[in-house]
DNA sequence: CGAACAGGTAACCGAGAGGTTACCAATAGG
DNA sequence: CCTATTGGTAACCTCTCGGTTACCTGTTCG
């Protein structure tokens, strides 16, 4: 199950938040959601295989835990996103835009838009 | 919208890897996403409106570029759930257990319960 | 043993997400 | 000026998501 995915629904986040502070009981997580417990349950299981939360059987009740390596995919992917490439292609695009400018008055270099390859023939 | 909701498709969090390296236009980011254009549209406005990117016109084509401060809630959020609390409610947890367990023995202090409400009347 | 409690699963249902095609406006350029 | 290009929007359709109720199993304990 992709981590992501889990994240983007408030009901589960509202509940890791919850586990942040401990693991807990499903009758104690329902209570803070204002959900019925079916609910509740399903949502767990989505984040169990997302790897967020992990569960620990103690008799006759479940005990939830987050799972915070869990995280490590999304804050890695996130990581990878604020990295700024060694070399912006976005000035490489407003240099782009110059040459198509000058081509338009000299008429040459209309290979310019090579640069950002807008293949429509592929199509 | 929700920038949790934004990350949660494959197709945008596509989009997003992309501009990362650099702002595009939607017709090369369209050649890259195997969808139609007008569905990279949606995804674009989606995460315009998430705070993930923005878009600048230029004549007839408008250029998109990833808005990494809209990254902020989100890792942000996922830091302060890293952050385990200064006590961890499941050792509590743990030696409830054992007060339950006292107790079905001496059978004292029924009221061990408190320590992580179960509020069914209220439900 | 039998009642109460904890919790998962199944069946069902309405709303929304995401895809497509068709259409439109605006700009570029021969 | 006329056509191609860019890109947004509308209408439509299908499928999944998230909710509920009903039902079942397993554990606890009087």
């Amino acid at each position: 199950m992709d981590p992501f995915v889990a994240l983007a629904d408030p009901v589960r986040r509202g509940l890791l938040v919850r586990l942040a502070r401990g693991s807990a009981r499903v009758v104690d997580l329902t209570a803070e959601q204002s959900i019925s417990r079916p609910a509740v349950s399903r949502h767990l299981r989505v984040l169990s295989e997302a790897g967020l939360v992990t569960a620990e059987d103690r008799g006759r009740e479940r005990h939830y835990r987050l799972e915070r390596d869990g995280l490590a995919v999304v804050t890695d992917w996130l990581a990878t996103l604020e990295q700024r490439p060694r070399f912006d292609e976005s000035v490489l695009d407003g240099l782009d835009l110059e040459v198509r400018r000058t081509g338009r008055d000299r008429r040459t270099a209309p290979d310019a838009r090579a640069a950002h390859p807008s293949q429509e023939d592929t199509a």
